[in-house]
DNA sequence: CCTCTATGTAAAGTATATATGACATTTTAT
DNA sequence: ATAAAATGTCATATATACTTTACATAGAGG
Protein backbone atom coordinates (compact mmCIF):
# COMPACT_ATOMS: atom_id res chain seq x y z
CA UNK A 1 0.00 0.00 0.00
CA UNK A 2 2.09 2.95 -1.25
CA UNK A 3 1.20 6.45 0.58
CA UNK A 4 0.76 8.45 -2.19
CA UNK A 5 -1.70 11.11 -0.60
CA UNK A 6 1.57 11.83 1.90
CA UNK A 7 3.98 12.10 -0.80
CA UNK A 8 1.21 14.71 -2.77
CA UNK A 9 1.34 16.43 0.44
CA UNK A 10 4.93 16.87 1.02
CA UNK A 11 5.26 17.43 -2.91
CA UNK A 12 2.52 20.34 -2.50
CA UNK A 13 4.45 22.14 0.37
CA UNK A 14 7.55 21.83 -1.67
CA UNK A 15 9.47 19.72 0.62
CA UNK A 16 12.05 16.59 0.14
CA UNK A 17 11.97 13.47 2.02
CA UNK A 18 14.76 15.06 3.88
CA UNK A 19 13.11 18.06 5.10
CA UNK A 20 9.93 16.30 6.32
CA UNK A 21 12.29 13.31 7.71
CA UNK A 22 13.76 16.29 9.99
CA UNK A 23 10.29 18.10 11.04
CA UNK A 24 8.99 14.53 11.96
CA UNK A 25 12.25 13.64 13.84
CA UNK A 26 12.92 10.54 11.77
CA UNK A 27 15.45 9.64 8.98
CA UNK A 28 15.14 10.43 5.23
CA UNK A 29 15.33 6.11 4.63
CA UNK A 30 12.14 5.80 6.90
CA UNK A 31 9.80 8.67 5.31
CA UNK A 32 11.25 6.98 1.98
CA UNK A 33 9.69 3.53 3.14
CA UNK A 34 6.51 4.64 4.11
CA UNK A 35 5.95 6.77 0.87
CA UNK A 36 6.98 3.32 -1.14
CA UNK A 37 4.67 1.12 1.50
CA UNK A 38 6.90 -0.87 2.60
CA UNK A 39 6.45 -0.28 6.44
CA UNK A 40 3.86 0.48 8.64
CA UNK A 41 4.67 3.82 10.63
CA UNK A 42 3.68 3.72 14.09
CA UNK A 43 0.84 5.98 15.32
CA UNK A 44 3.14 8.36 16.72
CA UNK A 45 5.08 8.24 13.80
CA UNK A 46 2.23 9.00 11.72
CA UNK A 47 0.85 11.99 14.13
CA UNK A 48 4.24 13.63 14.17
CA UNK A 49 3.92 13.45 10.19
CA UNK A 50 1.28 14.90 9.98
CA UNK A 51 1.93 18.18 12.54
CA UNK A 52 4.56 18.72 9.64
CA UNK A 53 1.99 18.74 7.16
CA UNK A 54 -0.47 20.74 8.91
CA UNK A 55 -3.15 17.96 8.02
CA UNK A 56 -5.11 15.26 9.92
CA UNK A 57 -4.76 11.84 10.25
CA UNK A 58 -7.66 10.91 7.58
CA UNK A 59 -6.73 13.21 5.22
CA UNK A 60 -3.26 11.37 4.53
CA UNK A 61 -3.59 8.19 6.19
CA UNK A 62 -7.18 7.01 5.78
CA UNK A 63 -8.53 5.11 2.65
CA UNK A 64 -11.84 5.49 1.94
CA UNK A 65 -12.31 1.66 1.00
CA UNK A 66 -15.98 0.57 -0.45
CA UNK A 67 -16.69 0.38 3.16
CA UNK A 68 -19.01 3.76 4.95
CA UNK A 69 -22.24 5.30 3.84
CA UNK A 70 -23.89 4.83 6.82
CA UNK A 71 -24.61 7.61 9.45
CA UNK B 1 -1.43 9.52 26.89
CA UNK B 2 -4.52 7.36 27.44
CA UNK B 3 -6.83 6.46 24.83
CA UNK B 4 -10.25 7.52 26.13
CA UNK B 5 -11.79 8.22 22.97
CA UNK B 6 -11.25 4.47 21.55
CA UNK B 7 -12.40 2.74 24.55
CA UNK B 8 -15.70 5.44 24.86
CA UNK B 9 -16.32 3.98 21.29
CA UNK B 10 -15.89 0.25 22.29
CA UNK B 11 -18.12 0.69 25.58
CA UNK B 12 -20.60 2.79 23.31
CA UNK B 13 -20.91 -0.69 21.13
CA UNK B 14 -20.72 -2.57 23.70
CA UNK B 15 -17.53 -4.99 23.15
CA UNK B 16 -15.42 -6.10 25.53
CA UNK B 17 -11.16 -5.83 25.05
CA UNK B 18 -11.47 -9.04 24.14
CA UNK B 19 -14.37 -8.98 21.44
CA UNK B 20 -12.79 -5.60 20.29
CA UNK B 21 -9.43 -7.74 20.07
CA UNK B 22 -10.94 -10.60 17.95
CA UNK B 23 -12.50 -8.40 15.62
CA UNK B 24 -8.85 -6.42 14.84
CA UNK B 25 -6.98 -9.91 14.78
CA UNK B 26 -4.86 -8.43 18.12
CA UNK B 27 -5.07 -10.29 21.58
CA UNK B 28 -6.77 -8.77 24.56
CA UNK B 29 -3.47 -7.60 25.86
CA UNK B 30 -2.85 -5.64 23.26
CA UNK B 31 -6.10 -3.42 23.36
CA UNK B 32 -5.69 -3.20 26.84
CA UNK B 33 -2.11 -1.29 26.51
CA UNK B 34 -3.44 0.49 23.54
CA UNK B 35 -6.17 1.77 26.04
CA UNK B 36 -4.27 2.21 28.47
CA UNK B 37 -1.59 4.32 26.47
CA UNK B 38 1.47 2.17 26.80
CA UNK B 39 1.68 2.04 23.50
CA UNK B 40 1.78 2.88 20.36
CA UNK B 41 -0.26 1.34 18.06
CA UNK B 42 1.34 0.40 14.23
CA UNK B 43 -1.15 2.82 11.61
CA UNK B 44 -2.65 -0.95 10.27
CA UNK B 45 -3.46 -1.60 13.39
CA UNK B 46 -4.96 1.30 14.15
CA UNK B 47 -6.90 1.15 10.95
CA UNK B 48 -8.26 -2.29 12.00
CA UNK B 49 -9.40 -0.91 15.04
CA UNK B 50 -11.47 1.61 13.19
CA UNK B 51 -12.93 -1.05 10.81
CA UNK B 52 -13.92 -3.00 14.06
CA UNK B 53 -15.59 -0.11 15.32
CA UNK B 54 -17.06 1.33 12.45
CA UNK B 55 -14.85 4.62 12.71
CA UNK B 56 -12.43 6.72 10.80
CA UNK B 57 -8.72 7.61 12.41
CA UNK B 58 -9.59 10.96 13.19
CA UNK B 59 -12.67 9.75 15.83
CA UNK B 60 -10.35 7.74 17.83
CA UNK B 61 -6.77 8.66 17.01
CA UNK B 62 -6.36 12.36 16.39
CA UNK B 63 -6.18 14.98 19.06
CA UNK B 64 -7.01 18.54 18.28
CA UNK B 65 -6.45 20.34 21.01
CA UNK B 66 -3.15 19.62 22.83
CA UNK B 67 -0.01 18.66 21.28
CA UNK B 68 2.07 16.03 22.45
CA UNK B 69 5.65 14.94 22.83
CA UNK B 70 7.28 14.01 19.55
CA UNK B 71 9.60 10.84 18.67
C1' DC C 1 32.46 17.10 -17.88
C1' DC C 2 31.83 17.77 -12.58
C1' DT C 3 29.13 18.80 -8.42
C1' DC C 4 25.15 19.07 -5.64
C1' DT C 5 20.53 17.62 -4.43
C1' DA C 6 16.95 14.21 -4.20
C1' DT C 7 15.74 9.66 -4.04
C1' DG C 8 16.13 4.29 -3.93
C1' DT C 9 17.89 0.56 -1.59
C1' DA C 10 20.50 -2.77 1.31
C1' DA C 11 23.01 -4.80 5.44
C1' DA C 12 23.47 -4.88 10.35
C1' DG C 13 22.10 -3.30 14.72
C1' DT C 14 18.71 -1.39 18.33
C1' DA C 15 14.24 -0.40 20.13
C1' DT C 16 9.76 -1.63 20.73
C1' DA C 17 5.20 -3.48 19.16
C1' DT C 18 2.80 -7.59 19.67
C1' DA C 19 2.13 -12.59 21.09
C1' DT C 20 1.78 -16.18 24.54
C1' DG C 21 0.81 -17.84 28.98
C1' DA C 22 -0.08 -17.06 33.50
C1' DC C 23 -1.83 -15.04 37.64
C1' DA C 24 -4.24 -11.23 40.23
C1' DT C 25 -7.91 -7.94 40.89
C1' DT C 26 -12.14 -5.81 39.84
C1' DT C 27 -16.78 -6.03 38.20
C1' DT C 28 -21.13 -8.22 37.39
C1' DA C 29 -24.42 -11.43 38.23
C1' DT C 30 -26.35 -15.36 40.61
C1' DA D 1 -21.06 -15.29 49.30
C1' DT D 2 -19.58 -17.52 45.26
C1' DA D 3 -18.71 -17.86 40.42
C1' DA D 4 -17.77 -16.04 36.13
C1' DA D 5 -16.39 -12.40 33.15
C1' DA D 6 -13.59 -8.41 32.27
C1' DT D 7 -9.55 -6.19 32.95
C1' DG D 8 -4.65 -5.24 34.76
C1' DT D 9 -0.18 -6.75 34.63
C1' DC D 10 4.12 -9.41 34.44
C1' DA D 11 7.80 -12.20 32.21
C1' DT D 12 9.58 -14.20 28.19
C1' DA D 13 9.81 -14.57 23.19
C1' DT D 14 9.39 -13.06 18.33
C1' DA D 15 8.52 -9.88 14.54
C1' DT D 16 9.33 -5.69 12.69
C1' DA D 17 9.76 -0.51 12.86
C1' DC D 18 13.41 2.46 12.74
C1' DT D 19 18.46 3.89 12.81
C1' DT D 20 22.98 4.12 11.06
C1' DT D 21 26.06 3.76 7.44
C1' DA D 22 26.81 3.30 2.93
C1' DC D 23 26.53 2.99 -2.01
C1' DA D 24 23.97 3.83 -6.34
C1' DT D 25 21.30 6.45 -9.70
C1' DA D 26 19.01 10.23 -11.86
C1' DG D 27 18.31 15.30 -12.61
C1' DA D 28 19.62 20.25 -12.53
C1' DG D 29 23.23 23.61 -13.00
C1' DG D 30 27.95 25.11 -12.96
Amino acid sequence: MKNTKMKAQRKKQHLSQTELAQKANVTRQTIGLIEAGEFNPSLKLCIAICHALNVTLDEIFWEDQDHELEN
